[in-house]
DNA sequence: GATGAATGAGGCTTCATTCAT
DNA sequence: GATGAATGAAGCCTCATTCAT
């Protein structure tokens, strides 16, 4: 995530095996994804031009052509990388000798960590209007359908109710999640993210109306 | 489909006092709103152009802006009637004597009902991509806010527990339910309505993971 | 000038020769010459709509077609009468045994009170926006040919020095009458109507440039 | 023509620091100028389209975008220029030593020799139908302005017979100079041009109807 | 590689005019 | 006649993308 401000030449040292055009040829590829981060977080992906990414970036036009086919592989890239950080987060997430429920509690809280130290990425993931069609790159479904398939295996080991079904279960999860952390994301002042950890945390494992009576 | 009600041109009587050229205008409004609706939701806001809504309306392309001044105007019109109607729905679906948790299932039932008889308005209504800030209408921060402003008195009034964020709340079962009606409704094979029905009810009255020692 | 407020049919004398119909449609069509010319005079030929000047008459777009085969119509035929009716008062102002040199300032009083009466009119007459090519009815064109045919024949009679070419005195004294007429008429607190009166008046007697040593 | 100096290819130094790509940037806005020049000239700001000066100039339409914010800005170029031109042949076209008579043939004389080197640009500037609200750039009342203020100062100090209003004087001046140069610059085979200055330089000095007996 | 001017398809909107009622 | 809904040509402008330098 660091700005990398090498353009000018002045790389001292040929050191392992990249030439300087080679590192000053991903530099202007790293601005390139950072301005897009920037630029979409705030934005969405349609009121961004690739004239604006490239601008912001301090490139000229022609040089984003140089580095992504097209608008939407830049937004592409930025979104996979994103959710293949975001899947490394969740699935580390839960402790060896975690129970289930124990993993709940440990999976919203690294939802919420990586929401607090990657705004502009979970605006971008999780935004409303990130024209999925267009982009061929539905995060959600991905997740959903992971989510999904544990849930399947879950149930095949009689870990967890028949009465809730696993597609519709990774449906609901991950909207829950999405939407909790795109408005929370957005303005972190909104909760405490304590609070947030809590609330989802407690839904997860109670519901949303709970029996006063069922014992804790 | 069963939102608007005076879409076909079998208007028997010209009783009461609108004339002909008055139905006539009507008749066009409604066929553009009613090819709003189909495009829109098989394409969303903007791979929809003012003149395909006219043209696949029958329309030319001059008569769209007789009756709406621009695309968000139309758009806004199909939402704002979708969000009262599911509002409503939503509302009259409590029995009279039920508790909160009888309330629960009825609700997502009628949320489900509402999304089975109105595919196109779901998928419009709770699509990604719906740019809010084109169309000033965030229906789903709307529901949002009205979750969390009826959760709010039932915690003062110590019907909810308080570990439960009202705001987080509010957010997390509007994503749930978005996502889970829209995915439905772009192929309702995909889960019998029951069970959408059952599965949204039992995460919200038990979570998802439920601890299986709870009495119930 | 007056409104006709005639618009229903309660005409209750079919008096002389004009039936009711016939009344009731000429009323509409001076409704229409009026707005033309309120509408024109604030807004110049090309920001006022034929749906504009209907709308201000109170009348259906279509009536407006019935009346005048299109907008340059409309405005060509308010042109035309303004013009005839400065023309007359031009003609008019000269009394029966005046000079030359006193018809000056009766030919410049006469225009200046035209324009107090009628600043809607000569706002219109000799605004600059007022696209000739499109209007065929070039106003300003007609009158300095009439300017410079008199002024020949003046010439001619040895009347004026032969230094003046009577064309470019034609295209010269219209120039400075319109523009100063327009502008008063823009608003005339700019101006005493004696001073607009005097100063025309002292140009044409005496120039801009006057020898200070020259008689009077 | 001779306003713009740097209009033909023949920009044989690539010396100093302008790149080729600068050079074809200016002389692709140049040939959009002078393409505005000859269309406006010859059909009024608004019956030339952004496409017919791109494809006048032998551009493609979006390029006009890529050097004026719109039809206006370059107008507004045009015009701007071509003011500033004008004045400047007015102002240094007294000579040193001139009294006010003799000032008054030296200004007739460089507008009508600025009118025969720029006819396309005056016809532009004088024209009626330059619709000023669209294009905020009234030429005609910047200069009426400024001869109103120089002629207050000659009546303070007395150079000037108060019975001209300074204001009327202004809008009198400029409307003989625009018409007459207008209609001149249309058609310079209307008079010779010695004959239009020797008219203008009379009326200002003598008035369109002097007394014969006026000595001189 | 980088540059940035040029491209042109495509979307939005206006408005003079027509015509069925 | 009057009405006003419908028409569709025409203008404006944007922006993803290309390509010569």
């Amino acid at each position: 995530m660091s700005v990398n401000p090498s353009q000018n030449s002045s790389a001292p040292k040929p050191s392992s095996r990249t030439t300087a055009g080679e590192r000053a040829r991903a530099a202007t590829r790293t601005r390139l994804l950072e301005s897009g981060r920037t630029l979409f977080a705030e934005n969405g992906l349609h009121r961004v031009t690739s004239h604006d990414i490239a601008a912001h970036a301090g490139v000229a036009a022609g040089t984003f052509y140089n580095h992504f086919s097209d608008k939407a592989a830049l937004f592409r890239e930025i979104t996979d990388e994103a959710l293949r950080e975001l899947m490394k987060s969740l699935e580390s997430a839960a402790d060896a000798g975690a129970d289930h429920r124990q993993e709940v509690r440990q999976r919203a809280s690294a939802l919420v960590g990586f929401a607090a130290e990657n705004r502009e990425l979970i605006r971008i993931l999780f935004s409303r209007e990130t024209d999925a069609t267009t982009v061929q790159s539905d995060v959600l479904q991905h997740m959903a359908s992971r989510a999904s398939a544990v849930r399947k295996s879950l149930i095949h080991e009689g870990s967890m109710p028949a009465e809730i079904d696993p597609e519709v279960f990774g449906q609901a999860l991950i909207g829950m999640w999405a939407r909790v952390v795109a408005w929370w994301a957005e303005d972190t002042d909104r909760a405490s993210r304590e609070v947030v950890i809590e609330t989802l945390t407690q839904i997860q494992l109670h519901g949303t109306h709970p029996n006063h009576n069922d014992p804790e």
